[in-house]
DNA sequence: CAGAATCCGAAAGGATACTG
DNA sequence: CAGTATCCTTTCGGATTCTG
């Protein structure tokens, strides 16, 4: 996952912001705490899908990466929040365009393949 | 890699979007085709990095996704270019500015593994 | 030129069970 | 509550070879 530094050629700027937040839920963990300080179970319980140990990975990844902030309160029972540290903030408008844009066309994705890849029905059997 | 439809809670939006850009090579694919129709050897020569299997599979992909329109000229050499639909198209902002936020941090990132994660060493040996 | 086919190792991601 | 530890399957991605 971790790639080199590709100097600075254009387009390696995307693969560099992309990196940040792929796979199946960086994007989403950052996009639930731009909402503020939350714990691990809360965190949870905005992401139903998300298996918990995908969640402490993901959450390691984006601490690794610089992007959240991770604070353990020596407590019985644990308590843990993960926060946006300010480079995490600075990806704001880059999570709202995206949801945005999801917004925006998810339904014309819905199922459909791509209106131009549909083939035709040769006029009926 | 495809998910099915999460009706529309908030968040999952951006893992919409974030699916159609993921992996190591389509935005950058997408930025690339953003300059205009390219043939597969125009791509490759831009992508020095990226094998030709995985820019056919991803292409491949993105042609499915409907964001890019594959056309082939029956002609010898063989000819293909690419192109963004219409759907493509818009994600120029998404693109452009994952592109911006990488140009603008991605010094940040070089090596260091995040600030707050750095251990001060403790007062010198 | 633009691929397809095959093979392979490495990650991603999931299910389940256990723990301080 | 907030994780670890295992185990397992699927997908990603690279190398190489072959072809119309």
């Amino acid at each position: 996952m971790k790639r080199q530094n590709f100097s600075r050629r254009p387009g390696c700027a995307v693969e560099t912001a992309l990196d940040l937040i792929d796979g199946k839920w960086k994007g989403v963990i950052l996009y639930h705490l731009q909402a503020g300080t939350q714990r691990f179970g809360e965190l949870r319980r905005r992401m139903p899908s998300v298996t918990q140990r995908m969640l402490t990975k993901q959450l390691r990844a984006l601490e690794q990466d610089g992007l959240v902030i991770r604070k353990v309160y020596a407590e019985v029972p644990p308590r843990v929040e993960y926060t946006l540290s300010e480079l995490g903030e600075s990806l704001r408008p880059v999570i709202d365009i995206l949801k945005a844009w999801g917004e925006g066309h998810q339904e014309r994705l819905s199922g459909a393949p791509a209106p131009h890849l549909v083939k035709k029905p040769k006029r009926a059997a």
